[in-house]
DNA sequence: TTGTATGCGTTATCAT
DNA sequence: ATGATAACGCATACAA
């Protein structure tokens, strides 16, 4: 059985509270005593545990960050954000994958809850869900999303404005049939996506063209194959890179040719896209930085370090390789 | 400020004791009063403290996974496997992305064990502390890692043998000047497959060719170009799919083509190997499996299901596409 | 400087 | 069926 601070104390002969003061490292203690107590606590190989400490404290420097699906390259680079951030502040995260599903969702929440973690980085979709959140008064920030409507802590990306600047960016290369493979439908950066494309479609007097997928590479590639016997798009954007890369073979394996024949942008510039080939063009998100925002921001508000809630949207930036043509080969 | 049983327990009009049994769910309960408290619990949004009861049951359904990194591709599916696992056992766990640092990884487990965690799924290098974790009598797994010395549970795959199988395969190809870029020095599984390459290219009579990389893209991509300077290997086996990636756009670079002028063959069958351009041969892991498996041994322990230390080695498997010749296009 | 006693939020053992 | 009370392992206010 693991030893108790009790145990430590009857082997030094001196009281729970003398030991509870060396390994707080409290000053009042004299150094002889000081010494025996040491002596004890490497003997019984003692560590105080950090349940009685949480019990005593109502602390227990854990968080918990809930995101879709760890599997899915642009998560991995957030998280390490959030980790590194909280490494630095003394906390330790639970990471919790939900696929996007409600009820996984909850259940995460129920499990954090009980675990009293101090804080969650939420990445979803579900304003239900936040609803909650704000009413169990446990601290959060939302990430990669956006609510205007409740006063919460947000970090995230204008996915709107990034779809609509490469569309434009398709559009001035003149192509005047641009199709969009969007996200699914109950998750909301792709929805803001799907709106960024369609006003600017609009706003350039076309018509807008619509698959949706499930952001992984097989929708992308079944996505785009049937949009090749529906009509000739020149252009493809997609919500996200695993999807555009997707696209790109299946437009190979109908024996068209990226750039030539189609051009495509993705969205994410996660690592695979600079190593494609063609390179991709995309939108790069900040995922790590986003990450450590996050991060920084629940601290903040663990701390009561800040009252109001704060929306921080961190900039996002076209990254123009080769699969629209020009751009680096 | 949180409700507590207590204050449950005054506004149902009943003892503590009673509050916990129906939370419990206990069937010695009046239903009467039973409707009392769960009006009371949910008039006050009350919610049981985990950590209260962790104090109780010294269990706090929790577990730490330790890894390198979770921006290497390679570690998210096996950190989605043994969160699955842990998931379906009622486990929440805690990421640690170590850089395979050693005085990380002792600073992690020093917080996992006081947030007495009940278990930890390992993937470290460092003997050292495999031993020191024994000793601390917390049940662990070594994923990935093999370890003959120690009487531990282990979870792997024969990376040596892995190895051994793609030099082989490049050998029957009749390639006579086979070189490896190896992994750190300092992780083990780098190592295994740098010595499965050197016995199978010694034991075909030819001269091993070692440059050690650090497991990433550019550092593949570094080592390849400085190869390519001191000799002309018509193959290399790469101790990592990024590393290979990273060779081929070197060759590429060079002016040179894979797999006309140099084969590549890679190891982890991450996402990318498929996706790449020639597609990668390499040497399939199961990640995703290790970690269920890892998660698995690891439930079987801390429920005293079993004694002995168990090691499982899983099956690797070769897989043939382009980026050595024939094969997939 | 050191010890005693109490509380942190539960569960569990006894009574009643 | 219900309640009082002692753990669980630690920190801390108060005494000494």
């Amino acid at each position: 059985m693991k030893a108790t601070i009790l145990d430590v104390a009857e082997l030094a002969k001196v009281s729970k509270a003398t030991v509870s003061r060396v390994i707080n490292n409290k000053n009042n203690v004299s150094g002889e005593v000081r010494e025996r107590v040491i002596q004890a606590i490497k003997e019984l190989g003692f560590r105080p545990s950090g349940i009685a400490r949480s019990l005593v404290h109502r602390k227990t420097k854990s968080l918990g960050l809930i995101l879709p699906d760890i599997t899915n390259p642009f998560f991995p680079a957030l998280a390490r954000g959030v980790e590194d951030a909280a490494h630095r502040y003394g906390y330790t995260v639970f990471l919790c994958s939900t696929d996007n599903e409600p009820e996984i969702e909850r259940g995460y929440i129920d499990k954090l809850e009980e675990q009293q973690v101090e804080g969650i980085v939420l990445i979803s979709s579900d304003k239900q869900l936040t609803h909650e959140l704000q009413n169990m008064s446990i601290p959060f920030v939302l990430c990669d999303r956006w609510s205007n409507s409740s006063p919460i802590d947000i970090v995230t990306v204008d996915h709107y404005r990034g779809a609509y600047e490469a569309v434009e960016y398709l559009l001035n290369l003149g192509h005047q049939f641009i199709a969009h493979i969007a996200g699914p439908p109950n998750v909301q950066s792709a929805e803001k996506r799907k709106m960024g494309y369609t006003d600017a479609i609009i706003k350039a007097g076309l018509e807008p063209f619509v698959r949706h997928g499930s952001f992984s590479y097989e929708s992308g590639y079944q996505v785009m194959a049937s949009l090749l016997q529906e009509g000739h798009p020149t252009a493809v954007f997609a919500a996200n890179d695993l999807m555009a890369l997707g696209a790109i073979q299946a437009i190979e394996d109908a024996g068209l040719s990226v750039p030539r024949d189609i051009a495509i942008f993705g969205c994410d510039d996660i690592f695979v896209a600079q190593i494609s080939k063609p390179p991709l063009s995309t939108i790069m998100q900040p995922a790590y930085q986003m990450g450590v925002c996050a991060l920084e921001m629940l601290h903040e508000r663990i701390e009561g370090l800040r009252e109001e809630p704060k929306k921080i949207i961190l900039e996002h930036r076209l990254v123009i390789r080769h699969s629209c043509g020009g751009g680096l080969k």
